[in-house]
DNA sequence: ATTGCCGTGGAATACGTATGCATTGATCTG
DNA sequence: CAGATCAATGCATACGTATTCCACGGCAAT
């Protein structure tokens, strides 16, 4: 019913052979330009667009990178997925996005039928299986914000456990001494280092991090909202809490409004990634800065060396530095 | 270099043919038990997919939807996009996701390439040249929450219309007389109904909404934050604004706070579409809700409908209630 | 004038799957 | 027991593009 405009369509209209098509709009050397702007404007009357399957059948490239995240409604992702896509539209590819939630079965099978060039793991926890099933197939792969510690990786990132220090050297000025934190989840090395980080420079300031005061779990809004209550409900509670980053500091904001609490006077709150968000009025959020854009743009570059094979064999860390910024949900300790 | 496993392989190891690889992985019924049992092992052991681009072209079909949206960082699209992939993916169909700005070329030639068995426009303005293009490939397609207002369109919407009159009936209770209203772009149907019936109500109410106190724009967080403090500017400012959706409500609620208003005290501020952000501390945003993730799976549906020419061929048009949320951002005037 | 090269374009084929048709062996029917 | 029917499988081909190899004609060099 769909009737399909091939090239052969084309190259009886302009009264050449296939090849000729094939050759003419891919601007091979081997035709002449007279020719070639015959079935340009051939394709042109035609409507015609090559099919990009037979073209995939062929060149055995699909031109199309698939992107794993888990849930695109946590306000993390759009950010990352955005940059993602144009940067790879910019390279001359397209993006498959592919949420993940636990079924790594239907990913695996999207992932490993040859329909991709390779994939950007946005998602990826260190006990993932689906980097091995990548490897064993040969499809490139990198990980984007989160990677699994391992050498010979190909991973954007961010300096996590850097700017976790920043936070805690921060906090140490201000006074605070009962300082809580709400990281990410121990799975993921941006939870891990951003945690380690963050213990490591308040140590260096004679501060204690007890588990009473620490809480983890995934990066969503609910984390910090669930979170803080009880962390707020100890004998001592904190005067500070540092989270894993600004969608679980945003929970924990919404969460210290339902308390009562106001914000920077009774507890100050502390965030990371800096998205767009973190800066509107209701929240203004102090939080550690990184690219985000730049992160996403690293990973597509970095990816698409690794699918045209200029990429360095024995694996690439990409790492971005961080900032701290200073707004209004941070005080010192009175 | 990659070593491409193909149904080939699996013939060999099984030996049987390749016909019989296909029939047997397929389940088709012409097919031994046994002999089926015999393939399911050797593909299992070669750890074999089918290629993807190979059945494309042979059944004309690449089980592949287009999702089309505008920017992914604006808050209302990652809640209906993530709705659609799952639905989508339950029917069997992957998504490819297509950010198109203004370049509708691009989004044009990866549209129209039949690499997609249909589309999803969620972002089609009334003057958009998408909708013809896919006519004259008969590449099926449906609107998301926007529509072109034409008969014999597939689109899933919602009744923007009695959203509209629903707030406009409050806030005329409430006792509002200048009222304002921060609408979407006149160019998308969206944009239009709800301020229709916004204006239909105010004026059976007796309530005028001069030009002055209105202002139209994108469904964007800088919209509303933007033509607030212009319309407070007026000689005589509103006591309350509707916005053309929560995100709009939402720039316009911290663009309160940076004035320094109090809401609802000095200034009623009412959205559309409850988006869980809607329901933060923060904002506590009045709205008027209807319900998105339904929205995306009956989009879904549609076009899965249409793709296998079970859809009226007169056009469907899935028309969702809507339903006043009253929270903490509108009052009564004093 | 012959040779050889270069520029141009066509014929043929490969890519991997699905499927219509032919084939085979076996069972059934009268 | 011969012929018909049927289940199971193989053979061959189509899908649309890119590309290798080959053919042909013109032109320069000798």
């Amino acid at each position: 019913m769909r009737v399909a405009i091939t090239s052969h369509d084309v190259a009886r209209l302009a009264g050449v052979s296939q090849a000729t098509v094939s050759r003419a709009l891919r601007d091979d050397h081997r035709v002449s330009a007279a020719t070639r702007e015959k079935v340009r404007q051939a394709a042109q009357a035609l409507n015609y667009f090559p099919s990009e399957a037979g073209r995939t059948l062929s060149t055995r490239a699909t031109r199309r990178v698939g992107v794993i995240v888990t849930d695109l409604t946590n306000p993390f992702y759009p950010h990352v997925v955005a940059p993602l896509h144009d940067e790879l539209q910019a390279l001359g590819y397209r993006m498959m996005l592919i949420t993940e939630r636990s079924d790594e079965a239907v990913a695996g099978e999207k992932l490993l039928d040859q329909s991709l060039d390779g994939v950007v793991l946005a998602t990826a926890t260190t006990e993932s299986r689906l980097p091995a099933q990548l490897d064993r197939r040969d499809i490139p792969y990198v990980f984007l914000n989160r990677d699994t510690g391992q050498p010979g990786d190909y991973a954007s990132v961010v300096d996590n456990e850097g700017g976790g220090r920043l936070v805690a050297g921060v906090l140490a000025e201000l006074g605070h001494r009962r300082i809580a934190g709400i990281f990410g989840s121990p799975n993921t090395t941006t939870g891990r280092d951003r945690e380690l980080g963050f213990r490591l420079a308040l140590a260096e300031a004679g501060i204690g991090l007890p588990d009473s005061r620490v809480v983890r779990g995934a990066f969503e809004y609910a984390t910090g909202y669930d979170a803080l209550p009880r962390l707020l409900a100890a004998d001592e509670p904190p005067t500070a809490v540092f989270c894993g980053n600004d969608v679980v500091a945003i929970g924990a904001l919404n969460a210290a409004i339902a308390a009562g609490l106001r914000v920077p006077d009774d507890l100050t709150v502390i965030g990371f990634d800096d998205l767009p968000m973190a800066d509107w009025e209701v929240f203004r959020l102090t939080t550690v800065r990184h690219d985000l854009r730049e992160l996403a743009r690293q990973a597509a570059r970095l990816l698409v060396r690794r699918i045209t094979g200029e990429a360095d064999p024995a694996g690439e860390r990409l790492v971005l530095p961080t900032e701290f910024v200073p707004r209004a949900t941070h005080a010192r300790l009175h």
